[in-house]
DNA sequence: CGCTAGATTTCGCCA
DNA sequence: TGGCGAAGTCTAGCG
């Protein structure tokens, strides 16, 4: 990655044509040849930028530029598209060059999982006297997302979901069937929980005996957060 | 603003969970607090951020995280939301600020708009005859984009767009009932320009006696740009 | 100030 | 690989 702090115009003609006046910006060139315009604020959006596959050409300024005091000028071409950007150069103020590496990439914690694990934690919210059994409760056909008793004592798997959809209501309905079939945990009645339920996947749960419901993340993160959890 | 390139991990803690294993990346702290994390790749899309308003403290590690390595933490916060980004530094391989002052912003010169503008005044591209009658002709639902009249004087109603989609063609549609309607009007036909027009919308369109009309932006720009401006 | 629609959207899933 | 939907979306216009 080489990173250069420089004064600098830039014109984009690509998709749309556009213009950055002379100001000094950071420009950042990634390893993949792509181009970022940043300037000191705004939001994580660069003022301008080039998306791979593209190539830089580093070049002269022609006279007329050169006497408007261009020193460089670089042209970014996007192969596929055609769009073009190109960086007009005044000054060079800094310009260093980093080798950065393959990224591990980000590991994004899934709302499902976190969920699962809140609601696991605060399981009296699928009703008074329920238990929690475990999660991943695996059966022949994969795991239940959570295991727990109610207050009689008798079986609840449920099934969980950011958006609760057919599909979810179906996945359940298999291990239901399934887990009947096991007189060691027969009768097990099952909960549809989501943060959002679409009206099918609701009356077709409710049909099947499933009961829906309907998660507020929010009010649970904040629950397990409020003193602090996480730092 | 504040660049840094180090070793890290990163941890956000807010609308959801996420974590950065240890890399080497770059760190840039904007001038209003907000910090971007970029790898050497992918998007402008940083691996994780801030937005402002927050605020950065720098601290000194635990001894469980010095014990790991971690030689300094930054942590930022979203003052309203909550939201969390805590950065652990392992070694820094580079550090330099740079003063960039405020940045006039972009300009941008709209696509729909100046296709509108374009077609306009390139209306003969619509057909051999045809002539303008309005852009952003009005009607109880909407603006339609362009209302013109073909060779026989009979209207001719215009919907454009960037890119060509099957949303455009229903748009157009309803307009199209619409206008039928008004026996000032009527008949109405419609001509959907864009320039690319997905195959989906293309036979949606032909299939509903709606013409469809790809335009070429660099030609029609040429045309009225003949000096060039950009270039 | 909240809502809405567009974005040079980008990103990820699924058919 | 293309289409579709969500995003820590962001951003600008408008009522």
């Amino acid at each position: 990655m080489r990173l250069v702090i420089a004064k600098c115009s830039v014109d984009y003609a690509g998709r749309l044509s556009a213009h950055l006046p002379l100001a000094t910006r950071l420009l950042m060139v990634k390893s993949d040849g792509s181009l970022l315009v940043h300037s000191d604020g705004g939001s994580y959006k660069p003022l301008n930028w080039m998306s791979p596959p593209c190539t830089l050409a580093i070049g002269e300024p022609d006279s007329d530029q050169a006497d408007a005091g261009v020193t460089e000028t670089w042209k970014v071409t996007h192969a596929k598209t055609g769009d073009m950007l190109i960086v007009s150069i005044y000054e060079v103020l800094h310009d260093s060059a980093h080798e950065l590496g393959i990224d591990p990439g980000l590991q994004k914690d899934g709302v499902e999982a976190h969920l699962q694990k809140l609601l696991a934690e605060q399981i009296e919210l699928l009703g008074d006297g329920h238990t929690l059994v475990r999660r991943e409760y695996m059966t022949a056909i994969g795991p239940v997302d959570i295991l727990a008793r109610d207050e009689n004592g008798a079986s609840v798997a449920v099934e969980l979901k950011r958006r609760g959809d057919i599909d979810g209501v179906e996945q359940l309905t298999r291990y239901l069937e399934l887990m009947n079939r096991d007189p060691h945990l027969a009768p097990v009645s099952g909960v549809f929980a989501a943060q959002e339920i679409k009206p099918q996947a609701r009356t077709l749960a409710e049909d099947r005996g499933i009961r829906c419901l309907v998660l507020d993340y929010d009010a649970m993160r904040g629950l397990d957060n409020a003193d602090g959890r996480l730092f």
